[in-house]
DNA sequence: TCAAAAGTGTTGTCGCTACACCCATGT
DNA sequence: ACATGGGTGTAGCGACAACACTTTTGA
C-alpha cells in the first residue's frame, strides 16, 4: 500500500451484502492483528487525507475483492468513547450490495481471510461490530422497500421468482405470488428481455432486467416506488 | 471553555429546527472568526476526546441556548476533502427539534449572534453548510411521515389545527381538514386533555397531548405510524 | 408420467379522497 | 351581528389481500 497519510482517529467499516443460494450473506474478515486476533469482523479501513470520505469504502472494497461499480450507502457514524479498546476512533459505517455471481474471490494485498456469513447466523464479532452490522441490516431492510436497490443483489437478468425470493429474504416476510407479480409489473420498471432460463428441469421462466430509464420517468411523474 | 482535548479533524454541526408563527425556522449563528467572518452558518463544534459522539451536539446546543432534553438525530457525515478551506475536517450533521415556546434566548459563553431564519428563505451559508442544511431538511421531511416526532416542535398541549399546520409546513403539502383529523385521531396516540384554548376570538379548540404510552402499544400491535 | 416451478383472474374489504355546512366565541 | 376558526359525515373509487388451478419442461 502506498505511504499515504491516513487520518488515524476515525475509520470506515463496510457491511457487504450478497445474495447466494437463497440466503442473504455478509462478507467478514478474520482479523490478523491484535487486538482480537483471529476474530471475525467487518472489513474496514482508514481515510486518506486527500481522499473524499465516501471514496474510502469504495476503494477499500476494491482492494479486498477487486470489485468495482458497487452500490454503497452510508448508514451512520458511531463514536462511543470506548468502542475501540486501543484509542478513540470514530467510525463511519457503509453498506454495499454486490452480485455474488460477479464476485471473484480475490485475496487482496492484505492476505486476509474473507468469509461469506449468512446474516441470520451472525457470530459474535470484534469490538462493537455487531451493533454496526445490525444498524446496516436495519437500514437495508428499510431502504429496500422504498428504493429499487435490490437489483444490485441479483444478476442483470433474473426471473420474477428470483426477485420475489430476494425480497422475502431481505425483508423477512412472505409475499403472495400473484399479488407480488402484479405489483412489480405494474410499476413498469422491469424490461422483459425476451430470454428464458435454460437447463432447468421445469418450465423455464422469463428473464427480466431492471429498467433504470423507466424508473426515472416514473419518478418524474411523481410516482413513488414501494414494495 | 474548559481546556478539554478536542478531536480537531472532525466536527459536529447542528440544524436546529423550530416552529414559530406558522413558519419552520432554523437557528443560525453569525461567524465571529475567520474564515468567512460575519457570514451565517450552522452552529457546530468539536468532540471532546472523552465524550461520546452523540453527546457532543447535545452539549453544544446546551451551551448555546441553555436548552436540555432535546430531540436530536444524526443526519449523516460529510467529508469531501475541500469542504473546509483551512484543513481537512469531516463533519457529522445532526438535526434537532425544539419548542420555540420553551426557548429562552440565552447567549452562551461564545457570545455568538443567534438568528432564527425561515427555512424557505435560507441565505447563502458558510462553507458547505447549505448542503448540510438541505440534507437535514430532507431527512426531517422523510422522518416526520413515519415517526411521531413532530410533537417536539409543538407545545405539550396543542389543537388539531396547530398540528395540521405544522405538518403542512414541514412537508410542504396541504391536507384536507376532515381527513386529517380522522386519520390522526384514529391512530389513537393523542390524549384529549379536556382543556380548551382561551382568550381566542373564536370558538375555542380542544387541546390534545401526544400519548407516548399509546404509541408504544400501537407499535407492539404491529401497527405502523404514517401520515 | 411425474416432479417442479411458471404463470394467471376475480372478489371482497378497507382506506383514501373529495366535498359543504353549522357551531361557539370574542369584538 | 359579524368575523374567525372549530368541528363534523358520506359516498365513490382504487389499491390491496385472499385464494387454486393449468402449463411447460426435463428427467
Amino acid at each position: 500500500m502506498a505511504a499515504k497519510t491516513e487520518i488515524s482517529n476515525f475509520s470506515i467499516d463496510c457491511v457487504i451484502f450478497g445474495f447466494d443460494k437463497g440466503e442473504l450473506k455478509a462478507l467478514l474478515i478474520k482479523r490478523n492483528t491484535e487486538p482480537d486476533f483471529g476474530k471475525l469482523g467487518l472489513p474496514g479501513g482508514f481515510v486518506y487525507l486527500d481522499e473524499d470520505l465516501d471514496a474510502a469504502p469504495i476503494r477499500r472494497l476494491h482492494e479486498l475483492t477487486g470489485l468495482t461499480d458497487i452500490y454503497m450507502k452510508q448508514v451512520g457514524t458511531f463514536g462511543k468513547t470506548d468502542r475501540y479498546p486501543i484509542r478513540r476512533v470514530i467510525t463511519v459505517v457503509y453498506y454495499a450490495l454486490v452480485r455474488v455471481s460477479d464476485y471473484s474471490m480475490k485475496i487482496g494485498e492484505d492476505a486476509l481471510e474473507l468469509h461469506w456469513v449468512p446474516v441470520n447466523q451472525m457470530p459474535e464479532l470484534t469490538f462493537d461490530h455487531n451493533d454496526l452490522f445490525n444498524a446496516a441490516l436495519t437500514t437495508l431492510q428499510e431502504q429496500v422497500r422504498i428504493d429499487p436497490i435490490i437489483f444490485n443483489l441479483l444478476p442483470k437478468d433474473f426471473s420474477l421468482s428470483d426477485l420475489q425470493i430476494v425480497y422475502e429474504t431481505v425483508t423477512m416476510q412472505k409475499f403472495d405470488k400473484r399479488n407480488f407479480r402484479k405489483k412489480i409489473l405494474n410499476l413498469g420498471i422491469l424490461h422483459d428481455t425476451g430470454k428464458k432460463q435454460n437447463n432447468v428441469s421445469h418450465r423455464a421462466a422469463r428473464l427480466y432486467r431492471f429498467d433504470k430509464k423507466a424508473y426515472q420517468k416514473m419518478l418524474k411523474r411523481g410516482q413513488m416506488f414501494a414494495i
